[in-house]
DNA sequence: CGTCAGATGATC
DNA sequence: ATCATCTGACGC
């Protein structure tokens, strides 16, 4: 058991916190998830980000000190797990958007009411839901240990990038943003077709 | 494989 | 009215 990453870790750009998330775990008492799938948000400059319309009760988070999570209720059913990255006074996070189970497997299991697979844990309201999350949890820190946290992983042998899903509401040149990681060889992933491996 | 509608409730 | 989603239902 290593001990959970420092705020030092997440005081950095969310373009290079989010891809040095993947391979991580994210630990919950007995639950703990490999990160496989992440995307950017970074205010201003995105209007995909929740921070566009200013400060209010349900981003404060993103405008906070690093290290902390940032969760909302979406569509009314599931809540998004966010990981707020970047120094105190800027809106930045990293939304986690799927996992591996490492371990907890049949805590998950019961939770979603179901067999677990690489399904059970590919899109982000799976992950809340793994992970019981609702947004009380929202502002909680995530490096020190205890109640939730992320510590070190197996990161990924290669990456994939590609847009970012479920943000036509954004202007068209923030929509295109190559703005999501993954592992690019998981199989815990959403939409692996529009994910192209990592150009460098 | 694909598209599509409904669920469901806080937020702006 | 909108929304950083998921599921099950259908058609090919």
């Amino acid at each position: 058991m290593s001990r959970p990453l420092p705020r030092s870790f997440f005081a950095r750009d969310v373009l290079e916190v989010a891809p040095d998330l993947l391979g991580r775990h994210l630990c919950r008492d007995g639950v703990v998830l490999r990160i496989t799938e992440v995307e950017a948000y970074r205010w201003p400059g995105d209007t995909a980000c929740h921070a566009r319309s200013g400060l209010t009760e349900r981003n404060a988070p993103l405008w906070g000190p690093p290290g902390r999570a940032y969760v909302y209720l979406c569509y009314g059913i599931h809540n998004m797990l966010n990981v707020v990255t970047g120094a105190d006074g800027e809106a930045q996070a990293v939304l986690i958007r799927a996992c591996e189970p490492v371990a907890g497997l049949e805590e998950i299991e019961r939770r979603r009411g179901g067999a677990t697979g690489p399904a059970s844990l590919a899109g982000p309201g799976k992950i809340g839901q793994a992970l019981d999350l609702d947004t009380g949890w929202s502002h909680h820190p995530l490096d020190r240990p205890g109640g939730l946290f992320i510590r070190a992983g197996d990161p990924p042998a290669s990456i994939a990038t590609g847009r970012r899903i479920g943000i036509d509401y954004a202007e068209p040149e923030h929509r295109c943003l190559p703005w999501r990681f993954a592992d690019a060889e998981s199989a815990w992933v959403t939409h692996r077709r529009a994910l192209r491996p990592e150009g460098r």
